[in-house]
Parts: C-alpha cells; sequence; structure tokens
DNA sequence: TTGTATGCGTTATCAA
DNA sequence: TTGATAACGCATACAA
C-alpha cells in the first residue's frame, strides 16, 4: 500500500522533466512544442501521476464544461414516472458527446432549494436542465436573476420568457386522446386529472374540457394531487361514486388509469366492455396492465436530448429565439379502450 | 431587465463597503469584526449582489461539499429497478442534512466512464457512493488510486479492501425465501436467475443452492441476463420447458417474478395454485402484479443513508474498519406463494 | 520554441 | 479589530 501522496501538479511536472510551467501546460492543452521536451514531458506525467485539478480549470477558464441536471420533487418522480429517468439518459448521452458532464441535482426540501441555488450559482456548472418546475417555483428566481444558460422541460406560466422550454403539447394531446375515445360510442366520459399545479396538468384537463365541448359535465372530473397509481385508485373510486353510469374515463397518467383500473375490477366492471379507459406517457404502466393501456406516447428520451442541445447552443454563445419546441406526441391505441 | 453585469467578488464588497477584502472575508466566514464595518458589509454584499464563487473556495479549501453519486449502467436500473431512485433519495437526505451537495452522474458508455473519472479526480467532490459496479470496472481503480473517500452499494469481489461498502446479505435473503417456499410443500422448486456478473446476482443463486441442499438440480436453474420483466418472461419459458412438472419459482427479482407470471398466465397455470412463485426487492412490482407477489424488502432508502454516512465520516477523519454493512431484510409474504 | 509573470476569487497568515 | 499579502492549481500574454 502506497503511501497517501500529495496530488501532483502542473508544478511537479515541469521540476521533473526539467522545464517550465508554460512548457507543461502547452503539451497538455496543445502548442507548440519541441519533440524531445515532449517526451520528457509525457514521461514526467506518468512518473508523478498527474491527474489535473479541474476545479482549478474551471476558476481560471470560468467554464466547468459540466450542465446541472435539477429533478424537482423527485420523489414521486421517481416512484411513479419512468419519463424522469428517460429524459436523464437522452441528455446524458447529447452533453456526453459534446464532453460535458451531466450533474443531477436532487431538490425534496426547502434546505436542498437553497442548497442547489449556491450551487448553481458557484460556477460548477455551465448551464441547467430543469425538470417539473412549479409555478413560483424559487429555483426559476435564481436561473433568471444569475442569467445561467438554462432549458426547462415543461415550461410554468410565470416562466421567465427568456428561457427555452421543450415539452410536449398536453392540451393537444389530451384532446386527441378524448376524441379518440368519444368515438368509440361512448356517453359518459370523464376525466382523473391531477397535477393542477403544473402546466402538464392544467393543460391535459384543458384539452379533455375541449374535446368534450358543449357535453363537458364537471362532475365528471375528478381532481387529485399526483399523477400516481393510489391517486388513481381514489379518483376512480369519486367517479364510480358521482356517476354509476360512467361509460369512459381519461386518466391523466398512466400509473393513475392503472390504479382506475383496479378500482374498476373491483367494482365488478370490465374494460374496455363497461368501461372505455385512456392514460397519459405511454410509461412502463402501460404494457403491463391486463388489458394494456391506450395512452399517449411521450418521447422522453428525445425530450432529454433536446433540453440538452438548448444548453449546448446558448454555451456555444447562439441567441435563440424565444419560446418552447414542441414535440410530437402519437397515440398508442392499446386494449384499454 | 437590467444589463448583464459582471458577478461581483469580494473585492466589489470590500471596494463598495471602503474597507480591506480580509474583513469582508470574515463577515462571510465569522470572525472578529466590529458592529459597524459589519453593517456597511452587509449593506454591500446585496447592493452588488454578491454571489460566492464555490469555485474559487473549493480551490482554496480543497473541500467541495459535495459528494458524487454514481450509478453505473443505469438505463436498466432505472428502467426496472425502482430501488435506484429510493437509494439516491437516502442518500441525498443524508447529505443534505449535513449541508453536501449530491451530484449524480450516470455512466453509460465508455466516453462516459472516462469522462466521470476525471470529474472525480478533478476536486469536484469530496467522496463518492457507486452503486452497481460489476467486477473490474474501471472506476473502482480510479477511485482507488485517488483514494478519493468512498462508499460502494453491494460489492464487487474485486472490491479494494479499503473501501466500505453498504448492502445486503442475498445469499442470506434467498436463501430464507426459498426455505419458506419449500415450506408450503413444493417438490418441484426452480430458479430464474439473473445478473450473475454481479455479486448480488451469484449470491442470490448461492442462496437458492444452499436451500435446496441435495436437492438441487442445475437444470432447474434458468440464467438470463438482466433484472428486467422481460428476462422474467424468457426464464419461466425454459423452465417451463425443462420441466412442465414445476411447482416452484424463485425469481430473482420482482420484475422478473412480473414476467414469469404473465408466462405462467399465457400457459395457463395458476399462481399459487399450480405453482408457487417468490421475488426480491419489494418494488413497486411487487403490490402492482396479481396475485401481489411474496418477496425479501430490500431497505432501499436506507441503504442510500448509510452509503452517505459512510462518505460523511470519512470527510470527518474517522478511521472505519474494513469490511461492509448489512442491512436486514425481513420477507414479505403476500399471495403468489 | 520556451520561460516569466500575472490573475481567476477565495481564505488564511501575519503584522499593525 | 483590521489590512496587506500569500497561496490554491491552472492558463496565457508577453518577453526572450
Amino acid at each position: 500500500m502506497p503511501p497517501p501522496r500529495k496530488r501532483a501538479t502542473v508544478h511537479d511536472i515541469a521540476a521533473a522533466a526539467g522545464v517550465s510551467r508554460g512548457t507543461v501546460s502547452r503539451v497538455l492543452n496543445g502548442g507548440y512544442v519541441s519533440a524531445e521536451a515532449r517526451a520528457a514531458i509525457e514521461a514526467a506525467i506518468t512518473e508523478v501521476g498527474y491527474v489535473p485539478n479541474t476545479a482549478a480549470r474551471t476558476l481560471k477558464m470560468r467554464r466547468s464544461q459540466a450542465v446541472g441536471f435539477v429533478a424537482l420533487e423527485p420523489h414521486s418522480l421517481f416512484l411513479d414516472d419512468p419519463n424522469i429517468g428517460a429524459i436523464m439518459l437522452g441528455a446524458n448521452a447529447a452533453l456526453s458527446l459534446a464532453d460535458h458532464q451531466m450533474v443531477s441535482l436532487v431538490v425534496e426540501s426547502a434546505r436542498d432549494t437553497e442548497r442547489v441555488g449556491r450551487y448553481l450559482s458557484g460556477g460548477f456548472v455551465d448551464g441547467a436542465i430543469v425538470v417539473s418546475a412549479r409555478t413560483h417555483d424559487p429555483i426559476i428566481k435564481v436561473i433568471s436573476d444569475l442569467r445561467l444558460p438554462a432549458a426547462f422541460v415543461g415550461h410554468p406560466p410565470d416562466l421567465d420568457q427568456r428561457i427555452p422550454y421543450v415539452g410536449i403539447d398536453n392540451a393537444g394531446s389530451a384532446r386527441a386522446v378524448t376524441e379518440r375515445l368519444l368515438a368509440t360510442g361512448r356517453r359518459r366520459v370523464g376525466m382523473i386529472a391531477a397535477a393542477l399545479d403544473r402546466d402538464s396538468g392544467i393543460d391535459r384537463l384543458a384539452g379533455f374540457r375541449a374535446a368534450l365541448g358543449d357535453a363537458f359535465d364537471g362532475d365528471l372530473v375528478a381532481e387529485v394531487p399526483h399523477y400516481d397509481y393510489g391517486s388513481g385508485i381514489k379518483g376512480m373510486r369519486l367517479l364510480l361514486d358521482r356517476e354509476p353510469a360512467i361509460d369512459g374515463v381519461f386518466a391523466a397518467s398512466d400509473a393513475i388509469a392503472a390504479g382506475a383500473l383496479e378500482t374498476l375490477r373491483e367494482a365488478g366492471r370490465s374494460v374496455p366492455g363497461d368501461v372505455g379507459l385512456v392514460g397519459f406517457d405511454d410509461s412502463t404502466w402501460a404494457v403491463r396492465t391486463q388489458p394494456p393501456l391506450s395512452t399517449v406516447h411521450q418521447p422522453a428520451k428525445q425530450i432529454g436530448t433536446v433540453a440538452a442541445q438548448l444548453i449546448l447552443r446558448q454555451l456555444r454563445g447562439e441567441q435563440l429565439d424565444p419560446g418552447g419546441q414542441l414535440l410530437p406526441t402519437p397515440i398508442v391505441w392499446r386494449d384499454s379502450a
């Protein structure tokens, strides 16, 4: 077991190779240097076991080559929404190609918010991707004030106009899938609406409402807090209670649909026989339920890729035109409706 | 829209308050400073909109107050193993309490490995939690050579002895749950074994073997690559093929068990009537299948907490005794066996 | 082609 | 109690 030696620096290399620090830096970063000097330096590098100190480089260059991936309220996200994982992987792949390190930061408490704010401000990252921000999220202000290059996944209504975002057309997709459900001949169609403090939740409800037009009946909308399985169970109970003759349901997420399915099973209603059911996300839930769910596909990985590119373009100094980028969401029609 | 002004530094505060940088640093970090100087400096801080540069502080202090969370092969993990999310949240919570920033790093490609290695070496983190390393994973060498304070979740056989780890007793748990399955009177019990390039996979198989003792029959072990649903489907087909009279199955994970359940359903076998089935993980899978799975509970969140504490103790300079810490894994007996 | 000197923004040491 | 000054490790303009 070798002694825990001090980390070697450029200085040490220079000493070992008998040259100046400037020359060492030149072989490290590319520049004019004689063949013999280069050879000596390269030998010295492995000899002293040099590993560059990125923190120092960051300080000097004002560039960390790192991009933050901020996951807000990941508790419910990780547990019930496989999308976040796919978004992360998409973003990482794109950043990796550009030789940037993605560092993902979890925000679960006020304490986290404050600390992550400091982290983002401290020069550790050149930009940030923010997932699932709510209205008035304090992180928005931090990024806004700092003018940190950023990209949002989804767009809270009070988002700074200058910050680009990427997402899907929640309202349009919700409307389309509801219309398709209606086209199967259902007469009493309800919705389990969730996360009404987020744009996604609000917009999916708006799309549902638009699809129904004059036939919209507020009593047939059950509001639940989260996009999760448990909420689906509760929401479906509410709906059955209010309208026993219900024959169609649009669930705001696949997890909710899965919960609803369970409640319907317990209540002795068959799907799609008695009740047609559609979900949203095309997550793993959709293919694991019996019957598999008709749903709206979210291109999660691509969302991550686009968010990363939005950051990289800003880092290159490009001036992006404001506004968002909406990705297509094909409807996947399976057996639940 | 205020002009994009240069970031204010300690120097600017000092100028605005008419004091020296040293005094400013003292109010920032705590030290003797007169009431009036303090007031002037505090006013100046908000006036110039100071936000500390953590990169510079890191360089000076040789401490970043950040800990890396390295997720190896997160693709399969995120998609099929809810445990990783819970481990992350547990670790984050513990680090957050100690005012450390958890930065999680995704390793999916050789390129990622190399870049993450540099990142870990560069002084951006004071330590690292590594999840799901395989034998001979290059990241082990990086950490080992660097003497970076680390904690592993699980332990690859070639893990550096000085690196502490946290995990569960895979072999013991597998043995216990298999014995319990045998106690229900099953005669032909097989296993779907997965991830035999990892300690968890190897140990679960060893536990199964131990439970069967002399009755162990290698033909009744189907080997599949991953802990996922698809592997469960394939593995169960293999087993049914080799031994149509099979009446008990230990699946190496809940996701595998869910896949096996589907195959059994298609084959017209009832669970637990014809075949008793047990899983591993006590993940969300276990309560979503019909019937819900009997399985082994993994205290995922606590695993994350302990890993974080292992790091924090090293950062405090504590000398931990080598070896690992194994957390208890209660058996959760539901309806599938 | 190489060496020297300077600064990135902090904290810490030492006189005053 | 405060102010000057020196690092931390690296990159670079400039001089040689």
